[in-house]
DNA sequence: CAGTGTAACAGAAACGTTTTTGATGCAACG
DNA sequence: CGTTGCATCAAAAACGTTTCTGTTACACTG
């Protein structure tokens, strides 16, 4: 209502690399605590205190407090009360920015569970989309000093992973999904996806297959390393040993899984089952044994992982693996949360969530 | 350095509704404008005027400022530069979090595309899943009275959408993905899916069908009308007149398309191809057909729209409407960039955009 | 040479909160 | 009656920036 004018005889606006100029901010005039005080007769500070749960504010004068600002429509702006209290305001979740995965579920899934548990309880997720790699610990380099969160997200976890190192010199309270390293523990979900792969690699062996092909995830991962331990394993359950020939490096999407079969089924000696990274490499699997003339669940079995909600609708009905998503991405929420509030340094509490195999139509298929 | 102990005899450490207590601020301690100020034996104000390009400061002392921060590694505060300056910090993009679609790749692309370009120019993109209606308005009016972000982008529009009544009141700059009612006019991009859906249907209706059903997207949002618009505009193309009975209420979801499906293909009169919401509805549509011993693309058609990555992973091959989301997204980044720069009030500059039909399989067989 | 202009910087006042420290009135106590 | 304690509030000092207003030194004018 005061200034509603242009800066007009500002002395120097600006002149080059003034990011963004020219603009008035909205909120101008919007009712601050101050105007809440005014309007109550009342103190800035005791507003302030009533609002804030102390104790030396009367219930009569609080429960006025409350009503006012309800009535004017009053919150406090986050960013002051960032600056003035340093009480924690947004969580960062930097998502894999990869162009074939833009359309994983799984990713979708866990930012829903995520902000369901950080929205109720008043916190922000600013999220980003950012390529693996360098960038990603840069851009969480850059958050942190810009002060733009107070708490982080990790996923896609490799082990000496980079950003753990950051994070933890920072000083920024985080969780991952996935674990990493144990020489820095760091608080985190982690899906049994060792066992999952055992099972699934276990009922492809019971089935007579002993030629696995497994697509790996993107080399670096740990949750790569994990599955392949759990199909190793499985064959070790079998007393049997895999053709490592026939594990080879993919990624978690359709494009690699498509291409990664082709090359395999068109060596002098395929494999009898194809066990992909994840459902979307699946898909590509399938899409590359039906360009061949094959069909997944009679001459090949196929088997993903994630049950991503299309898994049932492809043809054959995908078998895979189901993981509690929505799940983890609430207990993760609610790490983080208590990592945020409590102590720097309260000791990690990893939690390892099971995984189960949803049997469905494409593993079947015995080896001959 | 200073402050490390605890803030031991504090008064009344607040007491019931504290939101967030006992938490001490990471960044703490960290360099701020102040010490880097220190370091290079200048006043505040000059460092600050150096790093935002105002052009009273010698070039010499411009370099020597800018070197030292990258070498302290030190950036502006977002929190405090905003409280200062008002320069804007965030934005806000609020997701449908039905149950259901969330899985719906379409997001992430927007998600991404959207982070992209906000990114680059500095700002920060807050994101949270509410269910649509009345939460997601109150959601957006949190927001902005928290002074949370000082933009937003709005999808899933319907008309007489309150939340752009809420945005437009509260003048804050805000694009919209999708149109809503013209009195009010907003920035916007739109997909042009009316003449998406009459292509579609005309194909259809070209190749004899005449009983073609339409699984509409859930009530009340624009789209669903442009669609209906198109498929209706196609029977007008055709001077025929379509059996509204077949035009069913539906949603974005892979179970509405399943469920809606199997009640029309058990009336007496069943339609002999079927207009999916979009691709997720449309693969519960083929599930339907298949468990009714159906087959899409032999006996009956069946259509989608956004041409998610796994439509051509399904079987049949689904056709469907490829929509230029990744583009429509980073161009709508760019609009609500130009609007919080520019004044408040620049006029809206709606675009639409074209939307390719992909002619897989799924819409093949004729009527009889 | 007094005056004027200007380049380059410093000091201090914002911004909207929270938190610390003080102040006041009043009851209870010795 | 002078203290002490308590309940309740107000004033003022942070928080880390940006921006407004001075200030200095120096070159240039007339």
């Amino acid at each position: 209502m005061t200034d509603d004018v242009a800066p007009s005889p500002a002395p120097e606006p600006a002149a080059a690399a003034a990011p963004v100029a020219g603009y008035r901010r909205p909120g101008t005039g919007r009712v601050g605590i101050r105007e809440l005080a005014r309007a109550l007769d009342l103190s800035v500070s005791t507003v302030s205190r009533a609002l804030n749960g102390y104790a030396d504010v009367s219930a009569a004068t609080r429960a006025r407090v409350e009503r006012g600002a309800r009535e004017l429509g009053y919150a406090p702006k986050a960013f002051a009360r960032r600056l003035a209290s340093g009480q924690p305001q947004a969580v960062a979740l930097v998502l894999p920015a990869s162009p074939e995965s833009f359309g994983d579920p799984f990713f979708l899934t866990l930012m829903s569970g995520l902000g369901e548990v950080l929205s109720a309880a008043g916190l922000d997720m600013v999220v980003s989309c950012v390529p693996s790699g360098p960038a990603e610990t840069q851009h969480y380099d850059d958050l942190i000093r810009r002060g733009a969160v107070d708490g982080a997200v990790l996923c896609r976890m490799r082990r000496d992973d980079a950003r753990v190192r950051l994070l933890h010199q920072a000083g920024l309270p985080f969780v991952c999904l996935g674990s990493t390293d144990a020489d820095r523990p760091a608080a985190r979900i982690d899906f049994d996806l060792e066992t999952g792969f055992r099972r699934l690699a276990g009922r492809l062996l019971a089935a007579g297959h002993t030629r696995i092909a497994f697509i790996e995830p993107p080399a670096g991962l740990r949750t790569g390393e994990d599955r392949k331990r759990g199909v190793l394993g499985a064959f070790a359950d079998h007393h049997l040993a895999p053709d490592e020939c026939l594990f080879v490096a993919g990624g978690f999407d359709t494009a690699s899984g498509y291409r990664k079969t082709r090359e395999l089924m068109s060596r002098s000696d395929p494999p009898t089952a194809i066990m992909a990274a994840n459902d979307l490499c699946a898909l590509g699997v399938l899409q590359a044994l039906s360009d061949d003339g094959l069909r997944a669940g009679d001459d090949v079995a196929v088997t993903g992982c994630d049950d991503i909600a299309l898994a049932r609708y492809t043809s054959p009905a995908l078998t895979t693996l189901a993981l509690p998503v929505a799940e983890a991405a609430r207990r993760l929420g609610a790490m983080l949360l208590t990592r945020m509030r409590g102590p720097p340094e309260v000791p990690p509490d990893p939690l390892v969530m099971p995984v189960e195999p949803v049997w469905r139509v494409s593993h079947l298929c015995g080896a001959l």
